[in-house]
DNA sequence: TGTACATCAGTGAACGCGCGTTCACTGATGTAC
DNA sequence: TGTACATCAGTGAACGCGCGTTCACTGATGTAC
């Protein structure tokens, strides 16, 4: 007997409710019954599909993170030129997290949790699943000289960093940080970081 | 009656304590009956000096924060060039992370958190004192052109950006990432996407 | 120099409560024939 | 089309235990005179 249509409901209505009470209690401090109550959900019905409280919290943040990502690989591949995919890709980033700032809350919150570590085995090939195709768009631009030859695990920090940060700061209400200045400044200092002599 | 060297020296043991437990145990896992055993010092001396759980956190922060912002400011002082400034920053932010990798996890970790919010009316102010010194040595550079022009709140987004991001990866074990590489290649890369056109 | 007193520092057993997880059970849905 | 059976889905009270915090107390250190 295969799994049921209303099952699959379940698990969508407690991952909803989740990154609502992680988020807006913290993720340590919000409880199963918290998420069951916000879920209309009994709490063994919730244990029938989770194995513990930490496995809600990584199915979580796997399934935020995969559409981070599909955001930011789709309108990197749409590009062309190294240029215009950089910054599509720091812009997607910037977008997204205005379009979905609990779920980004969410992600950069259990980043700096002990969940990676404990769910590693599953963690990294997924991770490596997402980052495949953006690595493989990027090659050839490498190998043209458009974009600067560097250590390679640098990409991701130098692309990645400046957009993250300024995601940071802005969802925890830096002063003075607007989305509109932010998608507009950041690309083009990313790709100064970052753009080759060649190409 | 003036407070006395020996609490000084406990409140020293318990810091020193809870930044080896929160790292050890991560910030949330780790009990006060481990501090306690780890300072060695009894529950109740520990709540003599401290409120509560999380105002240990909350100190440890302000303290090791204020170190790595005290290495940071040390390293941009003594450069009079604008390029030879930013460049001894990131490369002082990750020689800080490298001598002190369970302080920067902490810093990181804690950052992530409920803390920050917890404590703000302490917290902004503390952080701005920090940052005044940083603000004051770049003004000059902005003025001259040297360091292009940019809304005020995106430079430390940019110029912290890279380095943080490459020391949680660091941190947390990231594959093919090795601080002295780091250290030759995202000053320059910074440098460069800040670089001005005048100066 | 000595004595009385106030405050700081330290102790650890006891409390109390909150929360993750379990479990025995009922109900619903699909499959076999 | 119907009946028996297996598995999936859902329930919520009860358990148990861990941990933050308190508290009444002892000891140490400084101050006043």
């Amino acid at each position: 007997m295969a799994k049921q249509q209303r099952g699959v409901d379940t698990v969508e209505r407690v991952l909803d409710a989740a990154l609502a009470c992680f988020t807006a209690n913290g993720i340590y401090d919000a409880t199963i019954e918290d998420l069951a109550r916000r879920a209309h959900v009994s709490v063994g019905s919730l244990y029938h599909h989770f194995s513990s409280r930490d496995r809600i919290a990584f199915v979580l943040y796997c399934r935020w993170m995969e559409s981070l990502m599909g955001a930011v690989t789709a309108a990197l591949v749409q590009r062309r030129t190294a240029r215009a995919g950089v910054q599509a890709l720091v812009r997607a980033y910037l977008t997204w997290v205005a379009e979905h700032p609990q779920a980004a809350r969410f992600i950069f919150a259990a980043g700096a949790t002990e969940l990676a570590d404990k769910w590693k085995d599953e963690l990294l090939p997924f991770k490596q699943r997402l980052l495949a195709p953006i690595f493989a768009w990027f090659q050839p631009h490498i190998a043209s000289g458009a974009v600067a030859s560097l250590p390679f695990a640098l990409y991701e920090v130098i692309i990645i960093g400046p957009a993250a940060e300024f995601s940071r700061r802005w969802l925890s209400g830096g002063a003075g940080l607007d989305l509109d200045t932010g998608a507009r400044v950041l690309p083009q200092t990313v790709w100064r970081s970052i753009a080759g002599t060649g190409g």
